[in-house]
DNA sequence: AGCTGCTGTGCAAACGTTTCCAAATTGTGC
DNA sequence: GCACAATTTGGAAACGTTTGCACAGCAGCT
């Protein structure tokens, strides 16, 4: 309950001097800014966010916004994200959208607005440009990871040029029979990037004179289980088998690792598997993969984000495109000897 | 910037009936308050929450306190909390103490004891006493999910119960040899759960008259990693073979599976393994577990926690047993021949 | 007609900081 | 010592709501 006024009073200074002296802000002597601390040690003062906030406009609060808290990538990214935070002494609000439900405007109106947060990061989340205007029209910045935003900064991988990547390395151990797990269609929306994948995909296999056969090019929903399954249908179906898959997510491909060996086929010698993520899984996995270290990625979107709100000029949307390491393990081989 | 005051003017009321009228609180003719919504409505007005939180000592935001958002289960319950609070209107502040470093005490202080959420649910993170008094000395309610907490509210899953359960089954299919894969001494001090559990599993097990060797009571990080690593160890070494693995979570589970099938062992004829949590990749490998519905857990806490805000008087703390429910898949079976 | 008890409304006082501005103090160079 | 600048300080006005209190209008009683 004690105030600050309660400390200044004890301090036998104004309020306005124990206000700068806790903040640090403006010039205090060193004997003041001592008298003001032990004082509000001794009462155990803390200062009401509320009221600081209103006052000074800055609530010390992000916003993310995720479509899921589960899959790894965007745990990963929570995470980073807020170390980082917590790091600067700054909250994290988490707004976990799921589904494409009316909720994801709901959320945006009902909160995101109501000036709580300072800034937003949002993940694979696709905001309008008319909602990205009214987020910037009130001075809160927004920084976009891994989703395409429109008029704010973001922080982007190379999909294209990956996905592409990726191929390439299959295509250079001799693969030809190559097929694609790409990404539910239900995000297609919101999240452009299963779509980016395949084209990187569909554009290295044209460049090396390759088909890409469209029943191997089947689509599941990011997840292990998705990925499993639909590998099952891909691997046991009647026809021909490709004899590597590059799955558009390493859970996808890990899904795929277990169809696999669920059809007695071995890792690598019967069928070469490559995602992209950095899983902590891939490792079990001996997943090839190229990592693109979300959590990074996360903690680069707090570092731009505060900058920007200390640097208070309002300064152009910027776009990043954050690096990614190949990382060879041990499920990608020459393809077997034809039969 | 459009501010109540704007409101009141244009719909030519005073600020107070505004303020009424909007909220629902207190009465409002119903022609005062169509005139105040429309007024709103036209000017996009949108109530700072800031001010509402100073003036009325209500945040409508909670805290979660997790260790990790990593694994499944503290990512389930923070699904559950954060859909139910969406639904209610109210925002969540995510507190990822990573590790039990210095940070969890930071972050009580510096964050949860500002004022600026209405309550907190500690997720397996055992506060204590003195901390558990600080945040309700200062009218925030607590509830712990998970973890034991002194003076808070609690919901937890009957750890020994169901750990005797899971084990009986084991042994009532004719198991004797039975290894438990418990949690990493890391946590123990947080978080008395793989204790609870390894006590369930030896009550079990004496109380059947069965021999509890040292050496096949191993230790994991939660993890499927650490479950697959510890298993590896566990079912590689040159001593006799457990016929049964009974792990204190579904991912150490999941991880033993892997490990298993990397010995050519096959699930459940040579192996038979039991976990805790409904993972949701648990029916991809047939896993038995018990499911306790985490995301309903988060749901619950949310529930209480609203009702003790709303209700006004400080309830005592109640400590509730949540409902698990045991499900058998192909993971068990009865035991192999002897040899 | 005179009371009582509602409902609806507005005024103004919180809520607890930050920060602008002006005043007071201290320091500097001659 | 003096003029002037730089540093410290305090008073008080924001910040934008909610809510206690008082008062006006009005219906239902006796």
């Amino acid at each position: 309950m004690a105030g600050i006024k309660e400390v200044a009073e004890r301090a036998g200074l104004s309020i306005a001097t124990v206000s700068r002296a806790l903040s640090g802000k403006g010039n205090v002597s060193a004997k003041s800014r001592a008298r003001a601390q032990a004082a509000a040690a001794d009462l155990g003062f803390v200062p009401s966010y509320q009221a600081s906030s209103l006052a000074s406009g800055r609530n010390y609060n992000i916003g993310i916004v995720v479509p899921s808290v589960h899959r790894w990538y965007f745990s990963s990214v929570v995470e980073g994200v807020s170390r980082a935070l917590l790091d600067a002494g700054y909250d994290l609000t988490l707004y976990n959208v799921t589904e494409v439900s009316g909720r994801r405007q709901s959320v945006l109106r009902d909160f995101l607005l109501r000036k709580r947060v300072d800034a937003v990061i949002a993940v694979a989340l696709a905001l309008t440009e008319s909602e990205i205007r009214q987020m910037l029209a009130v001075h809160r910045p927004i920084v976009g990871i891994g989703g395409p935003l429109l008029g704010a900064s973001t922080i982007r991988i190379d999909d294209y040029g990956l996905s592409a990547a990726a191929t390439n390395h299959l295509i250079q151990l001799g693969h030809t029979k190559i097929a694609h797990l790409t990404g539910d269609s239900v995000y297609e929306q919101d999240f452009k990037i299963p779509r980016t994948r395949l084209t990187g995909f569909k554009g290295a296999m044209a460049a090396a004179g390759l088909e890409v056969r469209p029943e191997w090019v089947v689509t599941a929903d990011f997840t292990i289980q998705g990925g499993y399954a639909t590998a099952r249908q891909l691997l046991g179906s009647a026809s021909e088998r490709p004899t590597a898959v590059f799955a558009a997510s390493d859970e996808m491909a890990i899904g795929a690792i277990l169809a696999a060996r669920d059809f007695g086929l071995r890792i690598p010698e019967d069928l070469s598997v490559i995602g992209i993520d950095g899983h902590d899984l891939g490792e079990l996995f001996g997943l090839t993969t190229i990592d693109q270290d979300p959590r990074g990625q996360g903690a680069l979107a707090v570092r731009l984000l505060l900058e920007g709100l200390d640097g208070g000029a309002e300064r152009a949307a910027v776009d990043t495109t954050y690096p990614t390491k190949f990382v060879i393990r041990s499920s990608t081989a020459v393809p077997p000897p034809a039969r």
